[in-house]
DNA sequence: AGCCTACTCTGTACGTCATACACGATTATT
DNA sequence: AATAATCGTGTATGACGTACAGAGTAGGCT
């Protein structure tokens, strides 16, 4: 019986249960959805130790008998935040995947903070680990072995995290880049600024021929679901292979 | 002419070249390859701004003469480290994407400060715009429209980055783990430890069944592959396919 | 009942960080 | 030669993460 590293047995709740001093007066919950507030309405910079024990009424090192550091707490935020997985209802594998990669997206594009939460160890939190298992789960029937549903699941997660870094950094990037410069400063106009025909010629011509002018139109659902259709298309083509 | 944003003019050497006060004694260059080289050497947290101007033999205040601010020299320091993109030499657009995802993936690999840094902005600089050409470049005789092109350079992008991500975190991201918990705490252990066959019925089967016990056999070269082709199988599908 | 001991929260303190500001030195332009 | 812009430095500030010591609390033991 392995020992559990701190964070994780506290995210399982795998604590012992009867302690002697005086009763705590908070739990890792508390904690964490107050951080998690603070970081949907003020972003993630804010959350500080500090602001996270002044948002529950405490001292700020009262936090550091839930938690053993910021990062922890950042880990444990990136498991919290996450909503239950789809049901599987009886849909086929690929529609629920694909509903499945749309929701995480659209859970990335919601708390864009989970973007800026880069993840430096595998995620081992009950929430997330769900979400994997429901996408095994949907898998399960297609003869894949456990190696390519695993992998089909990192690409799918892969795609709904590169798709949702796109469109963040577009939007909400973009307004920060046109801010901090006077001028009209769309992504396109400062690629088509910059880039010499010579050096760039297909990325050249691709701007000036309008792509990147209005940021609609390829950051649209209609790309996001291209995308997962190439993803879908290929785990088909996939499972209908005779072996590997 | 649109005026463009100040780290943006300084990647792309816009800055006016006659300029009044005593001359310079850096460049922009030269205070970036040596961030680089503490990022390599001792890790993204050691990048502060005391670091880098000791590493050039300056006070730290100078630095501020050449970035905006360290959000800036971060940014410049994503594209600084990024080498050329293979040559095209004459090979089919399959098998360029597939070393130019392969190599994007080595380079996340090698410089793996590279995953922690999260561009909150899209790629603006010379060598990740160069990149993006090429990847663009080797769609061209494909009949995909621009949109498509586009996308499927998201869609490898977004793949090397997973990938790389879920290779780093589990070679020195387990290892960082497995030294803060006393005992043997690989993935694969802390997973069978936790997991509920009840609610995770498809991931603890998959778990227990040895998948992940030795971390080689998943995070191997051949799984790389293996997704790789099933995003260039659906991008070949879709150059086959009669129109959108 | 009463002591011990583990645990909770607080206050203070330290080192690090990014960066604002004012200054003297330096150089191209007038 | 005078002006004005630019460079590098020194100092200062406020925020941050967290180490540490201590005071209060309550369960387990005798």
């Amino acid at each position: 019986m392995a020992e559990l590293p701190p964070v994780v047995a506290r995210m399982w709740d795998r604590e012992p249960t009867t302690r002697r001093g005086p009763r705590p007066r908070l739990d890792l919950a508390t904690i964490t959805t107050a951080a998690i507030e603070i970081a949907d309405t003020e972003g993630l910079a804010a959350v500080s130790m500090s602001n996270v024990a002044a948002q529950v009424g405490v001292a700020p090192m009262a936090l550091y008998r839930y938690v053993g550091s910021k990062d922890e707490l950042l880990t444990v935020m990136a498991d919290s935040a996450v909503p239950p997985p789809p049901e599987r209802e009886n849909l086929s594998w690929r529609a629920y995947l694909a509903t499945w990669t749309r929701l995480t997206r659209d859970l990335l594009l919601s708390r864009p903070w989970l973007l800026d939460l880069r993840q430096s160890t595998p995620p081992m939190g009950p929430r997330r680990l769900l979400w994997l298992d429901r996408a095994l789960d949907a898998l399960s029937g297609t003869g894949l072995d456990d190696g390519q549903k695993f992998n089909a699941a990192t690409v799918l997660t892969g795609y709904a995290l590169t798709d949702a870094t796109l469109t963040h950094s577009l939007g909400a990037g973009g307004k920060e880049l046109a801010a901090r410069a006077k001028g009209a400063t769309e992504y396109g106009e400062i690629l088509t600024e910059v880039l010499d025909p010579a050096t760039y010629p297909a990325l050249s011509a691709m701007v000036r021929s309008g792509l990147l002018r209005d940021s609609t139109g390829w950051t649209e659902d209609a790309d996001f679901r291209f995308g997962l259709d190439l993803l879908l298309d290929g785990i088909e083509a996939l499972i209908a292979r005779p072996a590997r």
